[in-house]
RNA sequence: GCGCGCGUGGCGGAAUUGGCAGACGCGCCGGACUUAGGAUCCGGUCCCGCAAGGGGUGGAGGUUCAAGUCCUCUCGCGCGCACCA
């Protein structure tokens, strides 16, 4: 076998100092050097801090050197404007990175890096998602604390981090377990349980001034109807007491009342619970009737949970993706996840009954065609006529065996028995078995109020509880779904819809047309437009007190409790009243964070309690209160980090007023104008909220719905100065495995960074993972395509240093690897790098790169950015003399990318210069000067009959009618135009001539 | 089924938004330096053709002096939602 180190001894020094034992091909550049030495210079110097309105800039620091605010307390007002670069923190699972993470990570570091060169003041921030599963289910397994997992990822995660020279301000770190951090995500709590949503101003507003129906009101006249009487409430702003005593029992009826309206309310409602994971699941967590972790199967059970009313927002967080820049996908995943229709709600009357059934329908134009009407198996008024009589105890005169199939021998049995069916079968059975539609009739009826006509009461599976009214006006004519069923269950089918194109068939025709057959007494729609047609009938339906204009959203609350023990306690405590009943009570702000209490075992309690039900002492109050043993989910933390970023360390709100204002509103930034170096304009324009914010696409419903929502909340209160919390938002694509094969799913997460660190440094990774392709494209891994950018960087640096000196640097490190740091002083800069002035076609060669690189990052094209790089230094190989200030440019436009080698670089160019020094991250950023990319002459293609002939050079400033004659001119185009009529010559200035010929 | 997006060399991808298709990189071919190359440097590389030339952006039409880009139809792929009335 060949045995390489042997084999090494005899070969020669040039070879083997490259081509060592440690990695498979020879090192371009000492990144394993430079790497480690700027990271370490970056953390000490705190080169990437920002800092908060009211502190003081220290002496020295870079920042403050560049901006003049050495030693000054600046103000939001002298502090540059402000750039608010985001990353979707990680979940620090126990695997590490992937190159999935650095990907994101990447893209905003280089916009940070760019942003600051540019003189903005950039907070660029990283933290850790690190309440969840994986580690409680690992304490579970192992009995160790959750805690102590959790801080062993993170530390994994942040020496990964680090070792890829991001510039992140570490002094903002957060971490969501954290009860420092986590204290405030209970505060927000208490802001949400401590509000209602009103209605007539559309925002929320503290339950204080909730106003309370007249039978509620307090009978003493002396008493403010909605001053006093929240006698209940320990928390903040609690009112004053001492007023007469209200009756106990009208305070418990105005105390459920209040609780009924509050943004955090408790509710017994049927939830998604997953017996695998022991809890409760959200619906956005339930994905094809299985958790979305894990896969287990989900059931649905009625459950006392915490809720939250998202759903007073819908209108909101619909209208507001119109203000903010978001992909189009995304845009639409949220808009469809609030899923909002317009339609009507109208009331069918039962015959015989005082009941009427609500339906909700986007088509109240096809009230004539609703032949019979379907009930979800759930609703309410089944079991109420049940015990009244309306669904009779014998099957109507011959209608038995047809509609039931046989199998009950009177509708109540059918009823029950259909409704044990579906209750049994799980949701994704539900879905599964979609193809076939299930029903029964119920032997009731109800009367359409359009036509008067007696239409059959079914109930069926299709029909869901959750949406609308639970109940539909079936119209088989025009659905598709009703049609499925009607056809299975010989139901009526009518047409009163007339498709626009005649020979579309009209039965299933869903589509806009004109209505037909819809004529009863007082009514007609009778060749309306479907649009026409809506308008009138509704406006009947509201004229006669039979229905009402009504828009519904897909969006449901938000379920919000889960039976963990890895997550934010709620800072609850239950008590009873003098009935005995338990009611619910806020901790007062003074008792947070409320710390989950130490637990032998993770699991929950045999009877299915969460498991913090386990710590009874930590449960039982001495005053016979307990407190609430739900924890939040994991999302809680995520909703508002972006938020405790502005004031990490601020201990007496979740972050601080003003540091809020200067980062997240615009206006607040109109200070000094970035770029004053160079005198030149921002190429961006700062934003509200956060500037930029790049994440995955898993977190495209979930994660960024909540902020939002959150977010709308405290704008409501008062505490935040944006309606919305980011302003740009793009998510990066997948990256795919490297085997292509496999194709699509397999993502690239088998890949280690830190084997890519290794063996090509983080420069070349992180150059690569944006060099693949655009941003938001899912991109297949490759590690040659790795090597390629590897190269690029050992051709830069080549291009700086003396050959000579580096051999013989790379045969003292081979030699003495210990001292390879200290020893790469003695590399010199290459003499063919001098102080000389640029020629004029250096100076293009700079500038279109300058252009090319600045535009491309203003639009996060870094893939192009980075090819325009590679053509500069394709360019400047071949100079002889290169100037150093031309090189110095070039560091600046490069160090965004790979800011290590850049550093170093930068470093021995102001070192053999003798320039002063000044710090690369803060170093104005080139601008290009547009007059010296102006060529003397034009290449312009010419073609004939838009096939290209020839390419003609010109002078710059030639005419039209020069351009036209040269064209003409040239022998390669002659050929194809003599013997023809020339009959038009289209030229565009400075681009092209296009001789058209007959 | 509905909604959205995308189809360009052997591969990842460029193309001023209607103006030289294939930038840049990978891979491949050739050369130089070499005992050696998996290092480096130089040259080549859409297809057919010795060349002149011809063809070419999933396919078929259309608009235009000019189409990868705009329009119509069609095929294929990806993502999202999925009985939401």
């Amino acid at each position: 076998m060949f045995d390489f180190q042997e084999f090494a001894i005899a070969l020669p020094r040039r070879f083997l100092q490259y081509f060592g034992p440690m990695s498979s091909s020879r090192r371009q550049y000492p990144f394993h050097l430079i790497e480690p030495k700027w990271q370490k210079i970056w953390d000490e110097r705190q080169t990437f801090r920002a800092w908060n309105p009211g502190e003081v800039l220290p002496h020295g620091h870079d920042f403050a050197r560049r901006h003049g605010l050495e030693g000054k307390q600046a103000t939001a007002t002298e502090l540059p404007p402000k750039f608010y670069i985001l990353d979707m923190f990680p979940y620090p699972s126990g695997a590490g990175l992937h190159v999935g993470h650095p990907e994101g990570y990447t893209a905003t570091d280089i916009l940070a890096r760019y942003r600051r060169a540019q003189g903005y003041h950039v907070l660029h921030p990283m933290g850790w998602d690190a309440f969840g599963l994986p580690a409680e289910q690992y304490a579970i397994k192992t009995r160790q604390h959750p805690r102590q997992t959790t801080e062993q990822n993170i530390a994994t995660f942040k020496r990964q981090i680090k070792s890829l020279g991001f510039s992140y301000d570490w002094t903002r770190e957060v971490d969501t377990t954290d009860p420092r951090y986590f204290k405030w995500t209970q505060w927000i709590f208490l802001k949400l349980y401590n509000s209602w949503f009103n209605p007539e101003t559309n925002k929320a507003e503290p339950i204080e001034t909730l106003p309370y129906p007249p039978e509620l009101q307090p009978p003493h006249p002396a008493l403010s109807p909605n001053v006093g009487e929240d006698g209940q409430r320990t928390g903040e702003g609690e009112a004053a007491t001492g007023m007469p005593t209200i009756d106990p029992e009208l305070e418990n009826q105005r105390r459920a009342y209040r609780d009924s309206k509050r943004l955090a309310y408790v509710t017994e409602a049927p939830v998604w619970w997953c017996e695998a994971l022991g809890t409760v699941l959200a619906n956005e967590e339930v994905v094809d009737g299985k958790s979305e972790v894990g896969g287990f199967p989900v059931v649905r059970k009625p459950m006392r949970q915490w809720m939250l009313r998202i759903t007073a927002y819908a209108e909101r967080l619909l209208a507001d993706l119109d203000t903010i820049d978001w992909s189009h996908s995304l845009k639409e995943m949220q808009r469809n996840w609030i899923g909002r229709s317009e339609g009507a709600e109208v009331e069918f009357r039962i015959p015989n009954s005082e009941s009427r059934v609500a339906v909700f329908t986007t088509r109240p134009d096809t009230l004539f065609g609703a032949t019979y009407m379907v009930l979800a198996p759930e609703h309410p008024l089944i079991d109420q006529w049940l015990k009244s009589g309306v669904i009779p105890t014998q099957w109507p005169q011959g209608t038995r065996s047809e509609w039931t199939g046989g199998g009950a021998d009177n509708p109540n049995n059918a009823i029950v028995n259909y409704r044990w069916r579906t209750s049994i079968k799980s949701d994704l059975e539900r879905t599964e078995l979609a193809k076939e539609k299930t029903g029964v009739f119920t032997g009731a009826y109800a009367i359409n109020p359009a036509n008067g006509e007696k239409i059959q009461i079914w109930i069926a599976d299709y029909v869901l509880a959750s949406y609308g009214t639970g109940a539909i006006m079936a119209v088989p004519g025009h659905d598709t779904r009703d049609l499925e069923f009607a056809r299975k269950f010989n139901l009526p089918i009518v047409q009163v819809v007339q498709p626009p194109d005649t020979k579309t068939d009209w039965q299933g025709f869903v589509g806009d047309g004109v209505a037909a057959n819809s004529a009863g007494v007082g009514i007609s729609l009778n060749d309306l437009p479907t649009d026409e047609a809506k308008k009138k009938i509704t406006d009947w339906l509201e004229a006669k007190g039979l229905g009402k204009r009504t828009i519904n959203y897909k969006l449901r609350d938000w379920l919000f409790s889960r039976q963990r023990y890895w997550g934010e306690p709620f800072p609850i405590l239950w008590k009873q009243d003098a009935n005995g009943d338990w009611y619910h009570e806020a901790l007062p702000d003074s008792a947070l964070p409320l710390l989950p209490p130490p637990l032998e075992d993770y699991r929950p309690t045999p009877d299915g309690q969460p498991p913090l039900a386990r710590a009874k002492d930590w449960v039982n109050l001495p005053d016979g209160s307990k407190r609430e043993t739900n924890t939040m989910p994991q999302w809680a933390g995520s909703c508002w980090y972006y938020l405790r970023y502005l004031g990490a360390h601020n201990d007496r709100a979740f972050c601080g007023r003003e540091a809020e204002r200067y980062w997240m509103s615009p206006l607040a930034a109109s200070g000094s104008s970035p770029q004053t170096s160079t005198g030149a304009l921002p190429s961006a324009a700062t934003r509200p909220g956060v500037d930029l914010y790049v994440g995955g696409t898993e977190h495209a419903v979930l994660h960024l719905l909540y902020a939002r929502f959150w977010h709308k909340v405290l704008y409501d209160l008062g505490y935040v100065s944006t309606p919305e919390p980011f302003y740009k938002l793009v998510n990066q694509g997948l990256i795919l495995g490297e085997d292509n094969q496999k194709m699509s799913k397999a993502r690239g997460n088998v890949v280690n960074p830190d084997d890519m660190v290794n063996e090509f440094g983080a420069d070349s990774l992180r150059l690569y993972e944006m060099f693949m392709g655009p941003l938001a494209d899912a991109k297949p891994w490759s590690t040659k395509g790795v090597e390629g950018v590897y190269r690029f960087l050992g051709r830069v640096w080549r291009l700086f240093v003396d050959e000579k000196s580096e051999t013989e640097f790379e045969q003292h490190l081979t030699a003495e690897p210990q001292k390879g740091a200290e020893r790469m002083e003695q590399i010199q800069l290459s003499s063919s790098i001098q102080a000389s002035a640029p020629t004029d076609p250096q100076l293009r060669t700079l500038h279109a790169c300058i252009k090319k690189v600045t535009e491309d990052l203003d639009n996060l094209r870094f893939n192009t950015a980075i090819s325009a790089l590679m053509v500069f230094l394709n360019q400047a190989m071949t100079w002889e003399t290169k100037p150093c200030s031309v090189l110095r440019d070039f560091v600046v436009l490069l160090h965004p990318f790979a800011p290590h080698l850049a550093e170093e670089l930068w470093d021995k160019l102001h070192s053999a210069f003798r320039i002063p020094h000044s710090a690369l991250s803060y170093a104005p950023w080139p601008k290009y000067d547009a007059a010296l990319l102006v060529e003397d002459t034009l290449e312009i293609p010419v073609q004939v009959n838009g096939k290209l002939r020839d390419v003609i050079v010109v002078p710059a400033d030639a005419t039209q009618q020069q351009i036209e004659s040269a064209a003409l001119a040239s022998d390669k185009v002659k050929p194809f135009i003599t013997g023809k009529t020339v009959k038009k010559i289209i030229v565009v200035p400075k681009k092209l001539v296009n001789i058209v010929v007959g």
